[in-house]
DNA sequence: GCCGTGATGTCAGTTGATGACATCACCGTA
DNA sequence: TACGGTGATGTCATCAACTGACATCACGGC
């Protein structure tokens, strides 16, 4: 018999997850989730940085299938259509896990240290993409400009995804707010009392 | 006499800028700096929630500046034209403290907890940005990536203007990145092997 | 001359985070 | 088969970030 219960960080981030989700981010203490998983608050910082970062894993799917979208896309595209093409890839890797990106961000939003290291983690993305799309032999600031555009329309996107009642697809929101983009320079179409779906979505820090 | 000296918040401000340009943000305790300005840890829980906010003042001129020039604008103009405008009537408030701006960014740029801190303030900043442009009647999803773009623009223009060695005005940087932004659909432009200036910025947190 | 107020001080306590050292099943090797 | 190294975990001690409760006392109004 082994003499520890396999997955020690897979059983802290499901604990963390649960308690963060039950009394909340602050209320609960980094000796409570390694209790619930079986282990010590000083096995806990050996796994994880730091109380937040339980809630982002170290392997990225998400990152991983946009960098290599970037670096593999036909090098004849313009830099937005290489973007496109980037976030329309790496859709289907959210929306297998939709219940869990869902319950993930209802913590985050319920946290504004959580939401900091949120925008951290979507920062480091961007760096990551700008240096791929330097790799591919654009200058410096185009490059680091298409990426951060890049992360906002999936910021955009994605917000609109995870209130969406109705479950439209991820790659269809990006889709549409790609397009969105494209029209930014049209005079302003106001809108008079449509019945645009309206997002009240969080409002991010203050 | 008065019983206290005056500004006790500027004085903690200042405390804490020297102290953390000294010897960095991690090895200066709160208590250090109060001492410094003549004041007890527990008062600078009075002034600032916690040990990074102390860097980032509460009254925001240029977020003022950027809501104002938003709000005003005239009406016909397309969303992305808004945010130029907005965007360079900002652009005199940092050139006026630039050596302030610069100061403050060495320490942000050294530390990773106090690059979360600002990414959540411009996050914070787009999302007022984005309330404003509905106000002004645009859709939500359009102000909101509108925004967010605008914000994306001023990030990397920020960077290139910071780390400058030539201190080209930022109001310069800012037009030349929304021209950059224009060509983002044209074919990629390559750039072989050039000599060009890299910027070797920070890449963000890992 | 008395009284409320607000900015500050004092003190005690919780929790996040980290270094130093101990433990002991497991695994390869002599 | 015995032996020693290794790695994941536990134990203990300590620091610093933050917070609540209560005390102080110049100032300004009445």
């Amino acid at each position: 018999m082994s003499r520890w219960k396999p997955d020690a960080r897979g059983r802290l981030e499901k604990a963390a997850l649960e308690l963060y989700n039950h009394q909340g981010f602050d209320a609960t203490t980094v000796a409570e989730i390694a209790t619930r998983a079986g282990l010590t608050e000083r096995t806990f910082y050996r796994h994880f940085t730091d109380k937040r970062e339980v809630l982002f894993p170290a392997a990225n799917p998400l990152a991983d299938t946009l960098a290599n979208a970037t670096a593999t896309a036909p090098a004849s595209l313009p830099p937005l259509a290489v973007i496109t093409h980037a976030l329309t890839e790496a859709a289907p890797v959210l929306e297998e896990r939709a219940d869990l990106a869902r319950q993930r961000q209802a913590v985050i939003a319920a946290n504004p240290e959580l939401q900091e290291r949120e925008l951290a983690k979507l920062a480091a993305l961007a760096s990551m993409l700008a240096r791929t799309l330097r790799e591919r032999g654009l200058e410096a600031t185009t490059a680091a400009l298409a990426a951060e555009i890049g992360i906002a329309t999936f910021k955009v996107a994605f917000e609109r995804w995870i209130n969406d009642p109705d479950r439209h697809p991820l790659a269809q929101r990006i889709r549409e707010t790609l397009d969105t983009a494209g029209h930014l320079t049209a005079p302003a179409e106001h809108v008079a009392a449509t019945d645009d779906v309206s997002f009240t979505g969080h409002e991010g820090v203050t």
